[in-house]
DNA sequence: TCTACATACATCGTATGACTACATATGCAG
DNA sequence: CTGCATATGTAGTCATACGATGTATGTAGA
């Protein structure tokens, strides 16, 4: 009932994603393992949080989704980024970088 | 219906109105103007979000409140931190810092 | 005077989205 | 045959930022 915490801040999960997918397709499991090795395991994207974003983005036309194999004789759902998702993410990562700009300059100021 | 965006990050404004308040004590609609000006007007904290997490501080303890006047003959509730809000302040700004180096970390992976 | 604006506080309802917990299934190693 | 990593998914909960709205006052200007 008390601490109730985010590890992620929200509105950065698409980001993550939508980054994470710009060399090629991957499926969520992999998505969020990769995440894990580019944060320097520092972000761990629990499956609660990722499938919905997932299914949310292919809503939205910014990722595609496929059935493939896995590697591993396993069947995954590989997604990939759309023309729209590419221009979401160029979009998404100015943002980000405007909106953490602002905040270090009113962290900066003494 | 559509297109709903939240101008700040969930869980940094908190950490906005404390590092505002290091200086002295500020009443609210003052908080949201150095803010504003801190952030060379790019941050624009709405009075909707502001009171709820200024109400929500206080009963964290983080901030105490007391009117006082406001330099034009007006009232006006000043905020000032207490020792467990520049605690608190000192490990969001942490968190902030690890948080936006992680985000780095994936968005500067190729 | 009266009108508008900046100052100042506050609440309600809504939408978003990240989380925990849980359910399901398979291939492989021991 | 047991456990683990792989793999997908949903239900329910919670926090919180927002727009809209309401209140009130001091001051400047027409």
């Amino acid at each position: 009932m008390e601490g109730k915490k985010t590890d992620l801040l929200q509105g950065t999960l698409d980001l993550l994603i939508l980054k994470t997918l710009t060399p090629g397709a991957l499926h969520g499991y992999g998505i969020a393992q990769r995440i894990l090795l580019t944060s320097r395991e520092t972000l761990d994207v629990q499956q609660g949080s990722l499938y919905p974003a997932l299914h949310r983005l292919e809503r939205k036309g910014l990722i595609d989704s496929e059935w493939k194999e896995s590697g591993n004789g396993r069947l995954a759902k590989f997604y990939s980024l759309t023309r729209a998702g590419r221009k979401q993410l160029a979009g998404e990562l100015d943002q980000w970088q405007r909106y953490a700009r602002s905040i270090n300059w009113v962290l900066d100021s003494q």
